[in-house]
DNA sequence: AAATATTACGTGACAAGTCATATAATTTCT
DNA sequence: AGAAATTATATGACTTGTCACGTAATATTT
C-alpha cells in the first residue's frame, strides 16, 4: 500500500508540475489569489468591496461618468456595474442622475461618503502598488503587461479562426 | 457640451490607458477571457464545464486520486471539487468510493461516460495549446510562467508583512 | 488507553464575472 | 416623417472561485 500510494504520489506531484507550465491553468489561480489579497487590504482599508473601491477610484480619477464608461475603464461587462451601482448610491457612496442630453445614459458621480470611503481606502491600495513595485521593477512590469497584451489578444480571436488556422498548417 | 464630453472621452481613454499597465486591474479581464474561451473550445468539444474537464484530465493523465489531489493539482480550493463531483458521478463520468486504508478520503475515478467525454473534448483543447504555442515560443512561456510564480509569490505573502515592510522603508 | 491535534470532506454564504435577452431612447436611413 | 438599426441600461440565470465552519476519521502525544 505505502508503495503504491508512493507511487501515486508522485505521479501526482508531476502532473502539477507539468501543469504549472500551462498559462490556462495557472491563470484561475493567479486571479484567485490576487482577489484574495485585494480583498484583505480593502477590509484594512474600510471595508470596500472590489468592485466598490474600483469604481471610486475611477470617479475619483476622471469624474463623473457613465457606467458604460465605467466598464471601459474597468474592462468588465456593464452588467457588474449595473448591479453594484444601486447598492452604492444606497450607502451614499455615489450619486445616479439621468443624462439631460441623452435619455438612456446614467451619470454616475461621487458623494461624500464614498469620497470619505476613497480615502480610507487609497493609502492601503498605494501601499500595496509601491509594494509590487519593489518586487517588480518598471522594465519587468512592462514586459509582463506585454505578455498580457498578447495573451489577451489570442483570448480575443474567434474560435473558429483557432481551429481553422491550426488545421490549415 | 460636445466640448465637454470629448474631454470627458479623452480622460476616460487616458486612464484605461493607464490601468493597462496595472497588472492587478488586467487580471480579472485576461482570466475572464481565458475562461469564456476555453467555454467556447470545450461547447464544441461535446460541452463539458471547465471544471469537469480539468478533472477528467487529470483523472485521464494519473489515474484514481483522491479529492485534494485533485484540488492540489487544479491550485483551486477543495470544495469547488467536493461540490462538481457529485453531479459528475450522477452523469457516469466518474465513480466515487470511500478508501479503504484511510475513511476520511475519497477516491476519484474515471468512468467509461468519462474517458468517452474526454476522447471528445481532449482533441479540440489540444488544438487550442498548439495555437497557443503558435504565437508564444517555449521561452517566452517560460518567462511568462516565471513572472506568474513571482506574482504569485508576491500574492501569497501576508497582508502585514507587505504593510509592515513597506512602512520599515 | 485516553486526550488532543490534524486531516478530508461537505456545505452554507458570498463575490466577481460572464452571456443572453428585454426595454427604452437615440440615430440613421429611406 | 416613419421605419429600421444601434446604443445604454437592467435583469435573470449561470459558472468559477473563495472562506468559514462543522463532522467524522486518523494520527500523535501523554
Amino acid at each position: 500500500m505505502t508503495k503504491a500510494s508512493e507511487r501515486n504520489a508522485a505521479r501526482i506531484a508531476a502532473r502539477r508540475a507539468r501543469e504549472g507550465y500551462n498559462v490556462f491553468s495557472r491563470l484561475p489561480a493567479v486571479y484567485a489569489a490576487s482577489r484574495s489579497q485585494g480583498q484583505q487590504f480593502l477590509q484594512l482599508g474600510g471595508g470596500l468591496s472590489i468592485v466598490e473601491w474600483r469604481t471610486l477610484w475611477d470617479l475619483h480619477e476622471v469624474g463623473p461618468m457613465t457606467i458604460r464608461d465605467l466598464s471601459a475603464i474597468q474592462r468588465a461587462d456593464h452588467s457588474l456595474l449595473s448591479r453594484a451601482l444601486p447598492a452604492m448610491a444606497r450607502k451614499g457612496y455615489v450619486t445616479m442622475r439621468r443624462d439631460d442630453g441623452d435619455g438612456r445614459q446614467t451619470i454616475v458621480e461621487i458623494a461624500p461618503a464614498g469620497r470619505a470611503a476613497y480615502d480610507c481606502a487609497a493609502p492601503v491600495m498605494a501601499r500595496r502598488r509601491a509594494a509590487l513595485r519593489e518586487v517588480f521593477s518598471e522594465e519587468e512590469i512592462a514586459v509582463f503587461v506585454g505578455f498580457l497584451d498578447r495573451f489577451e489578444e489570442f483570448l480575443r480571436t474567434p474560435v473558429e479562426q483557432v481551429l481553422k488556422e491550426e488545421s490549415a498548417k
